[in-house]
DNA sequence: CTTGACTCCGTACTTAAGTACGGAAGTAAG
DNA sequence: CTTACTTCCGTACTTAAGTACGGAGTCAAG
């Protein structure tokens, strides 16, 4: 099944995932990734599945997960404990929808303070700095 | 006009803005804030001004705002550059708003899978891992 | 007028997420 | 084979935003 090149060095890794060698290296040392195996005498070489890794972490990075947290979703992976997995699934959930709302509500300041920014131009004080030191 | 009691010590500041002491003393190094002339041999005192300033840096990181930002925002405090500070803003809302869809994308993501683990129960991987890839 | 809490001040430690450095060893091109 | 990259590995440095510490000085109560 398994049909992979493993082609990669580490620095065709991290310039295909667009980072640096040093974080794929970071990461692997917070175990986020494993090392593969050296070829006696030789270098690692990576294939697609770790190429998807390094895209997870980054991807789930920009959505504000810590790399704590894809540590524990990574733990998901095997798939053996299925209820445990889903309870995990249905905490980061709760965690998304939290960071939603508030996203939401900041949002509705900005958008507004933007607003009556655009409104007030001629008056002494700016509306925002104002409106910031109440909020 | 400026009836300022200045009554606070450091202590109360902190305590009315629902901070550490040493965060107004780093913000003092940071310039975020004057520090008040010392009464020779004394100690200081905080006004309402302090408390006010102290929750708008508050504020404003709550909307995302690094210190840096904030210190420029501060820079506008007199109101004469309304127009760069509502362009900071609009800067800030544009993030915002990528980071929404970001996470309404895998919120949903996330809600699917909670369902399909729910479904799966018996499969040996979990869909996790490799749907958020795809994501 | 002493005790305990608080202030002042500098320095140093913390956490997260990397980045940089330096030497030794592997590898590819000419 | 030599030269020029890379990799490998450990250690150390960086930035942001604080927190903690320790020794003075100060202030209010008993």
């Amino acid at each position: 099944m398994n049909e992979l090149p493993e082609t990669l060095t580490i620095g065709g890794l991290a310039k295909a995932a667009g980072v640096n060698v040093e974080t794929i290296r970071f990461y692997q040392r917070k175990g986020l990734m494993r090392e593969p195996d050296r070829p006696p005498g030789g270098i690692r070489r990576y294939g697609e599945a770790a190429l998807a890794r390094v895209r997870f972490i980054k991807s789930a990075q920009h959505l504000g997960f810590s790399l704590d947290e894809i540590a524990d979703l990574l733990k998901l992976e095997d798939g053996s404990h299925c209820t445990e997995a889903r309870e995990q699934a249905e905490h980061k959930l709760a965690d998304v929808r939290a960071k939603l709302a508030d996203l939401q509500r900041i949002e509705k300041v900005l958008k507004e303070l933007v607003q009556r920014c655009c409104a007030a131009s001629g008056e002494v004080r700016c509306p925002m700095i104002q409106a910031l030191q109440e909020a």
